[in-house]
DNA sequence: AGATACCTTCCCCTACACTGGAAGGTCAAG
DNA sequence: CTTGACCTTCCAGTGTAGGGGAAGGTATCT
């Protein structure tokens, strides 16, 4: 099958058809007499694995390591369970973050109604974001 | 004072100041003869609150947005309030992201427990990020 | 023969917040 | 007089995942 076919059939386009070939995330087709990419189907479900691997937050980078590890003759299952790992600390990590943040902006503002903007001092710029002040 | 002992006064460095003026964050400060850049006791202010706004998860683009109102005459607590609602609403909504995020995540582990790596088909990379094989 | 819908390679652009390094000027100490 | 520590400007690169568009080749339809 041709480009475009293969990009609408994973839902995705021609361009990152080619630049996923250029990251080495998918191999080079044949190609027919014309020069056009030529795919069969096992090009599919390459592409549903770097699709699965996108959706779960792995990065292309992480992707295209695991199928290296295939590609040598071994499983990568070892190496894809702890980056699942690695993920879900980094993942947790990040959420207590954005809640910390998300507290610090409810309390920035409840303090911000209690002030009046026309006595903010024009030096501090924002009294409401900067509340040294 | 000279660029290196405001950076050290404020926490950063004098190349990230003089990226700072050069994206119109910084006023062009006063120059020595000798072509030094001498600033006062002002930059301190402005850059402390440059860093609060990015505390709070500002992009510069949006600190100078602030800053751009107050040099205009404006104050610009109100432009602040809406922004940190835009903020809060958007860290609410990542907040949920990461949380279904890491709940798919510790099913795959449940899962990839379940598995022989052994077993894994070659053609679907790594059955522990490719459920689908 | 011409329109159109594909395909190819190539290079540059995006946002974000800097960072590195080259080439050169300035100043005080030893 | 030179060394070292500053300072200046300017250009380019970092990482991420592609997107835009040019210039040109190819296949099909009418």
């Amino acid at each position: 099958m041709r480009i475009s076919e293969l990009a609408e059939r994973t839902g995705t386009t021609a361009k990152t058809l080619r630049f996923y070939e250029e990251s080495s995330l998918l191999a080079e087709p044949a190609r027919t007499q014309n020069g056009y990419r030529d795919y069969d189907e096992s090009a599919i479900v390459r592409i549903q694995f770097v699709q699965a691997g996108q959706s779960i937050g792995l990065t292309l980078a992480e992707i295209r390591n695991l199928i290296g590890i295939r590609d040598g003759g071994a499983s990568p299952c070892r190496a894809a369970t702890d980056l699942l790992n690695e993920h879900l600390t980094a993942i947790t990590r990040r959420i207590s973050e954005l809640k910390i943040l998300k507290r610090d902006l409810i309390q920035l503002k409840i303090r911000a109604s209690t002030l009046d903007p026309a006595s903010c001092p024009p030096e501090s710029i924002c009294h409401v974001i900067n509340p040294r002040h």
